[in-house]
DNA sequence: TCCTCATTTCAACATCTATTGAGATATTGA
DNA sequence: TCAATATCTCAATAGATGTTGAAATGAGGA
């Protein structure tokens, strides 16, 4: 994950419909499920859910394959955790010693 | 961590200058620095730098307080941890059992 | 009090982003 | 091959966001 990665990531994040679609493609699992579903429980025309799949698709937060007629989307979880341990990289620039409680939570996570 | 904090904070981590200014922040550690240090870090004009931390601290994840002339800006760091918590919340439905390995690597993380 | 330093506020402008609806593409079964 | 289903692409528009420079605020020292 570098810098450029997780600006992407984030820029994905930040905007409703696709927020809602990663919680939900979290929740459905490994499995993942169709484009179609994810608009129906999204309320949201095709062009709008395709845009916005494959906005995290190219961010890498989601991948997806074909099955049959249908394009199964699914969450990269990798991708997400990934987030947080980029942010959190150098924190404290290794002063940080949990033990002694020199540093905040997140830290000592 | 609700939905509307979560956008807030994503939309705040998806723009290069305040991506950084949080990364210095998480560096620099619970004492922070004030917000000229950060300026000078950044090579960027007092404006432009002002209405990143503000955004940064409207959307929770740094916090300032007065210290004489300066004001000093640190990082808030459950509000960072506190966003992938919010996206992995109700992972897999909870169908997900590390243990027979039913789930991805965020899960069992 | 006056001056200086540190930071914020404001308005104008340019740029980026999301939505819409129509049409194109790809897959399957009759 | 034809029709139906599922999804994607495209161009136009409207709205949101970042940058700039100048001016305002607020604290501390002479």
């Amino acid at each position: 994950m570098n810098e450029l990665q997780a600006l992407d990531a984030f820029a994905s994040l930040s905007q409703e419909t696709r927020l809602r679609i990663v919680r939900l493609l979290v929740m459905a699992g490994p499995d993942g499920m169709p484009a179609g579903a994810v608009g129906d429980a999204m309320g949201a025309s095709s062009s709008k859910i395709s845009f916005h799949l494959s906005h995290l698709e190219r961010a890498g937060l989601i991948q997806s394959r074909r099955e049959s007629r249908s394009i199964i989307y699914s969450a990269v979880y990798p991708a997400l955790s990934g987030l947080i341990e980029f942010l959190m990289k150098d924190c404290c620039q290794g002063r940080c010693d949990p033990a002694v409680g020199t540093c905040s939570a997140v830290c000592e996570a």
